[in-house]
DNA sequence: GTATATAATGAAAATTATTATCAATGAGGT
DNA sequence: ACCTCATTGATAATAATTTTCATTATATAC
């Protein structure tokens, strides 16, 4: 089955109906490999469909986080974005922000050992804090290669 | 020399005037050992100096922020916290946050294993990315002790 | 201490992201 | 094709943050 299909069973499953617009930004999510704002979404959206309203784009991502779709992720800019949560791109992935020129970098790590620290950490929660991780955020904020 | 002293210091460093907001609001993370809200450090701050303004809270937060005396948080509830960078509290600590009750909580890792854990993530940064770390921000969403 | 330059402030308006309202529409089961 | 009601688009409302600007207060020079 598609990867396209499996979210479209995930609606179904729910009683979420399978509409336009939801097709849609769920396709732009596919495609496009940014984090992208509510503002990208609806411009990138009304190209395909241009009578989307900025209000569903909003209920949209807010409905797609809700059922662990995307992601929203928060780089201190005074604006949500979101991100695709799929397993193949690496759900332990960080982010790096310079602080000087505000590029923002995903790092996949190759290291296995590493996603492996985090699932450490995370046991230790579960064990001393009772507290079960869902998902995780990691920023890294600093000097990217560029600027120092 | 006292702690407060370390801070005045780094405003004189910078030719950076040391005005009774700013000894407030600096005074208030100093006392309070919360995440705060722009809207908190307001009514905490008229308490003791009843004619600031919220205009020069948001602008004393950004400046504390730009100095890296404070630290800014966001737990993705529509606006930003902050608390206080130092190091005796841990910079290397993880936020909580419960996705069914929203409760916020501070981990403090106990296990220094940890610490050196994140360091040695960090190590790797500069060296496949040569991206020099500043600071980090490591959430992790899930279900607190009360809410499973 | 007093004068001076100008950084910082308070009040209010402006801006921006996000959410709520509500009548009209369309998805999906019958 | 019909019917139900979840979803939509347009717009207004809300909320956080930033900007503006005349006034005030800090730090420096005298």
């Amino acid at each position: 089955m598609s990867r396209t299909g499996s979210y479209y069973r995930k609606f179904k499953d729910k009683n979420i109906r399978l509409t336009t617009a939801r097709k849609i930004i769920l396709d732009i999510f596919r495609k496009t490999p940014r984090h992208l704002s509510a503002d990208e979404v609806f411009l990138l959206a009304q190209k395909n469909y241009p009578g989307i309203g900025l209000a569903t784009v909003y209920r949209t991502l807010s409905l797609l986080t809700r059922l662990g779709i995307i992601h929203k992720l928060n780089f201190g800019e005074g604006r949500n974005r979101y991100e695709l949560s799929t397993k193949s791109k690496g759900v332990y992935h960080y982010h790096l922000i310079c602080i000087h020129c505000g590029k923002i970098t995903d790092c996949f790590d190759p290291e296995k050992k590493q996603k492996e620290f985090i699932k450490d950490i995370e046991k230790g929660l579960l064990k001393r804090h009772k507290f079960k991780v869902n998902s995780r955020e990691i920023y890294f904020y600093g000097l990217c290669k560029r600027c120092h």
